[in-house]
DNA sequence: TGGTGTAATTTGTCATTGTCCAGATCTGCG
DNA sequence: CGCAGATCTGGACAATGACAAATTACACCA
């Protein structure tokens, strides 16, 4: 995080140019994002933080909802990311597959719960860049592929439906849990059992779904 | 909506007190968030909406997340309400019950979709009051007895994941539909049936978890 | 009935915000 | 060396949430 131009700055006097202000706005406001919330989302803030003054951002982002796009593309990217690794290193049956897909989804909502809340909600619409929708495209299609090679043989209606139904349960449950209406009172332990636990129903009425009669 | 006071401000001159100011501002806030979204959301407008100064709210609401409580725990109560009608409309057996307590949560959701990213929102934590907390309890309640009449004799962990599994699949669908990652393309009668797939194969799952061997 | 306290509302103010603009400063290229 | 364009600063503007003080309507009690 630290760059380089941080100690420069503290040495000297700072430079006039900042050097790489544009990825300082997207992590500061990442920061800002997680400890603020969405309504306390400030420009002036990451600036700020950036260490630079308010109408600087201008030059990197037309707009606080350019920002904020532009972090929500990045989060999309590295929710596929922790979707493939989990995947890859639980990398046994298709079905384990999935569910190592799902917990890696997981992990990713629970450590950006604001930010999986800005990928999703209903804010990013007002906002949607080409780069926004490719890579949430990008996360998609980790599900589907998931899905088809748990049920390779299935016909694509009832693919296409438990794609739906297995997006949706893994959505679901880690959106419910981090806005504590599911699990309020339990450790993070009992709460990544009962994660398991509904990612191993949701894949066995999976396999039920698409296997032969 | 349009209240007497609407009418007597029409006529002859605005009477310096609003009468029904609380419900007023409630209301116009409803429809300026679906509007303008929770960022676009502000306490001044709200106010023009109704008619009133800018500071009159401060009477009723202590802030503008005092307002948006209000306006989330209304949202609960609806919601609940929602699902136990469509519940009753098709009260033939245990399961399509279930599915139709899921219906009217999606339906909902869809009528009303900011505020139900304001609900289940992580901006709702922030704000987080005893009657919200009660009336999302509520909610929740509707679906814990949705799932326990379809299976009565299962064991009590069975149920509890059971009652997990079931929220989040029509939580995590309609969240998806609404932000347009789920059936972009679809329309709105094509939705509606996947909806129909999805929640009759979490009956199904469901079923199945929680029968005899 | 009439007065008075209280609740509801308004106007004014302040710090903060997003965005625009003009000017200052730097960087790279010829 | 010089200059054009990118980058940054400082100031400005309207809008916002919150607060304070003044104003108005209402309810209740003497």
């Amino acid at each position: 995080m630290g760059g380089w131009w941080e100690m420069a700055r503290a040495q000297s006097s700072r430079p006039y140019h900042h050097g790489e202000l544009r990825e300082a706005l997207v992590s500061a406001g990442r920061k800002l994002l997680e400890e603020r919330g969405i309504r306390g989302f400030t420009l002036r803030e990451c600036a700020r933080r950036a260490s630079v003054s308010h109408a600087a951002p201008a030059h990197h982002f037309a707009s606080i909802d350019d920002l904020l796009a532009e972090i929500a593309t990045r989060g999309y990217q590295e929710l596929a990311a922790a979707m493939e690794a989990e995947a890859k290193r639980a990398a046994s049956t298709p079905a384990a597959r999935l569910v190592a897909q799902g917990v890696g989804y997981m992990a990713f909502a629970a450590a950006n719960p604001v930010l999986f809340q800005l990928m999703f909600g209903r804010e990013a619409n007002r906002f949607e860049t080409p780069a926004l929708k490719a890579a949430a495209k990008g996360a998609y299609l980790l599900h589907v592929a998931g899905v088809e090679e748990v049920i390779p043989q299935a016909p694509a209606e009832v693919k296409q439906r438990m794609v739906d139904f297995a997006w949706a349960s893994i959505h679901g449950f880690i959106t419910l849990v981090l806005e504590g209406q599911i699990g309020d009172g339990d450790s993070p332990r009992a709460l990544k059992a009962r994660g398991l636990a509904m990612l191993g129903a949701m894949v066995e009425a999976v396999i039920r779904a698409g296997g032969d009669p």
